[in-house]
DNA sequence: CGTCATTTTGAGGTATTTCAACGAAGGTGG
DNA sequence: CCACCTTCGTTGAAATACCTCAAAATGACG
């Protein structure tokens, strides 16, 4: 049997002040969802779908990490968001995806055709609530994601991100250590963060050789000094 | 009287398709938020709610431009977005606004408490839709600035900059003539692309000198080689 | 276990950031 | 209505940081 589809406790509290019944999908919306839903499991690094066409459904996260990104024309890859377990894809502007997603890891997504979603969402206002959530939780991060763009400084941006990663850290069995896990590669970070992939190397060996974090192996980096790398991570 | 509030038509179909009817608010809509709201009327450079306060209201610009923005410890301001008629305001999380929203321009502004807004949203699905709507569009705004950002040379992101804006241009006298109106102070501008006053300065005198743009006055710029513009807003 | 891609390290170039000072604009009060 | 003051915007020279190019080392995968 499948796991039905759940949406993450993004409570419109996180947005604006809510009642409790709102916070979590109940029983019934999931298996709405999970009756509305294609369920996909698919290996790392394939592709869901590909920016300019036609935006047919849209995909609920249900395991694994994913990745979001933009060609450009030079034939370089811009990634815009990475994606964790509940996270919603499928942005789209008139009826195009603006992105390609692509799988990090083995993922297990739920893919819901928008007419069907849509049609839902007349029948379930409190479904159609959820979603304003997970938008708008996207859009916090984004704007997150922002402001460490905004500094010039590579070691700052890095101690952002893993921040950022410590936050969405996915639940797994390393994670109480103070383990932050990584699973993407060095260059989609790099691309994420607006920088080479040779800075970010810097950046982390000097973040390692001043005591504030270490590396386990390539996926797994230990918080040794917390203050130091908040102060680092907070704008000036 | 006082005109009814309005949402520009921002479809679902620029998400996902949709049918007509939903692209636009209807009279009773219009006459729903404009019973709901509380109107203001701002001079220019006022605060309309402060970060960290409790988020007990969403804001719908009717008229003018807004900024919102974030103070960093050292007292700088970073500004996260620019706001034109029929955007909303108010992001929060957890109860509290995450930005500062100040007027730019005088500025019309239509205040909803969110209990209301959300009271409503379980009566009125069409109106809870145009709002996942409007959410949507920031968040493709946000992901747009985060190109912008990635990359490091000023005068592409100045580029990036005027093009957004002349979509983004409010319809005004001087429009149709090429010219496009930021309304803005170079301080802001420079905030908002995360970039030193100066820099911001030199790489409009670089598009000036290059014969791209003219500005007419301060606060109005004529685009000259629309291409050669979109060559440096087209991330390589 | 070998091959290939990814990641790290090194040296030089170029861009923005600083720091400092001047000029212009806008708002206030007489 | 004008003068003053404050803030904002522009210009110039030096420093810092990242980027580029090149090559070695590490790790991943078949």
């Amino acid at each position: 049997m499948i796991a039905s589809p759940t949406i993450r406790a993004v409570p419109f509290d996180d947005i604006w002040p809510s009642d409790v019944s709102t916070e979590l999908l109940n029983d019934r919306q999931r298996h709405t969802l999970a009756s509305m839903a294609k369920v996909r499991i698919m290996p790392a690094r394939s592709v869901l779908y590909e920016e300019g066409t036609h935006a047919g459904s849209v995909f609920l996260l249900a395991n694994g990490v994913m990745k979001c990104y933009r060609e450009l024309r030079s034939g370089k890859r811009r990634v815009m968001s990475f994606l964790f377990p509940s996270d919603v894809l499928g942005l789209a502007e008139r009826g195009r995806y603006v992105n390609t997603a692509a799988t990090v890891t083995t993922a297990t997504v739920y893919c819901i055709p928008v007419e069907t979603l849509k049609e839902s969402f007349r029948r379930d206002v409190q479904l159609q609530f959820h979603f304003l959530c997970k938008v708008t939780h996207e859009l916090r991060q984004s704007q997150r994601q922002l402001m460490a763009m905004a500094r010039r400084d590579a070691p700052g941006r890095v101690a952002m991100f893993i921040e950022s990663m410590r936050r969405n850290a996915v639940l797994r069995d390393d994670h109480r250590a103070g383990l932050v896990w990584l699973p993407m590669s060095r260059t989609d970070i790099a691309s994420f963060l607006g920088l080479t992939p040779e800075s970010l190397s810097r950046a982390f060996s000097r973040l390692t050789r001043g005591g504030i974090v270490t590396f386990t192996d390539r996926h797994h980096v230990r918080i040794d000094d917390g203050s130091k790398l908040h102060a680092l991570a907070d704008p000036p």
